[in-house]
DNA sequence: AATAAAGACTACTTATTCAATAGACTTTGT
DNA sequence: ACAAAGTCTATTGAATAAGTAGTCTTTATT
């Protein structure tokens, strides 16, 4: 399952996203619009702030915007920012990688070897999702119904 | 990521898969040939035995063994007795359909439509890939190596 | 019939991780 | 100078996962 704060990331980005036109969004604000709690938000802000994601302003007039285009921030990456490795295997883990404490032999570990596949799949979609490929099944729905 | 649950589950589905010519693995070898803790192998063994997997024999002579053809035990339906739901949000669950808390209008939620895919993609791989086939992969590289 | 060897079931404890909160510090615009 | 922002680290509380314990039931063997 995803974690809250990946959630609550993937929630603020898009927010981020829509709001591109406008000047930099408070935390604050960012809070209270996406019902996610202000310190927990903090938290997570920062950490795609220090990961590269978001630009940041402090002081009056300051926030938070996007750092990069939002057709250019793919939900793999975030997931791993937010939550880690995306595998369900850690010795299946492209980014991090890590022996499994029960597996002996790795090189015939048929556990291993399927995990890998569900990764690939997984990864099939997820770094081919972007921030703007969200917002745009968003709006797109909204015109439909 | 995977629980141990889950992966002792496997484990102890593929020495069963492999055991199928003799008789009933009782739970103390399985437990130490596999190198699970015994009362917790005990606990998973029941489950997956309830949930049609596993045949079970009481008293002397007893022990553990497969119900159904190792072909016929596919991975995702495993994971979702030790686990729980595939999906990584419980509003694109297929079997464990929950609303998530954070959602407000889910006929738009672009989250959601994408983490619908995800779990096709994983489900492709997970709902196709069978006990029998962990086995064989396995003993495959067993081969060439 | 007695006994021992197994599994069945339920309850409990401990450890770990996640979610949230707190607070002191830094930067910047007015 | 001051207030409005973000920065950073530490701590707490809650939930879940992992493991343990103990009693009960069934069955083969003698």
């Amino acid at each position: 399952m995803l974690s809250k704060k990946t959630k609550y990331a993937i929630k603020a980005l898009v927010a981020l996203g829509k709001n591109v036109e406008n000047p930099p969004m408070q935390i604050v604000r960012l809070a209270e619009q996406e019902m996610i709690p202000r310190k927990f938000l903090e938290q997570i802000l920062l950490d795609l702030r220090n990961a590269g994601y978001l630009y940041s302003k402090k002081g009056a007039g300051g926030g938070y915007s996007l750092n990069k285009n939002a057709a250019d921030i793919y939900l793999a990456d975030i997931l791993r920012i937010t939550d880690g490795p995306i595998a369900m295997v850690p010795c299946a883990s492209l980014k991090f990688y890590r022996k499994c404490d029960e597996c002996h032999d790795e090189k015939t570990c048929g556990i291993r070897k399927t995990f890998i596949d569900v990764r690939d799949a997984t990864l099939q979609v997820l770094s081919r999702t972007s921030v703007a490929d969200v917002i745009a099944r968003e709006t797109l729905d909204d015109l439909i119904s």
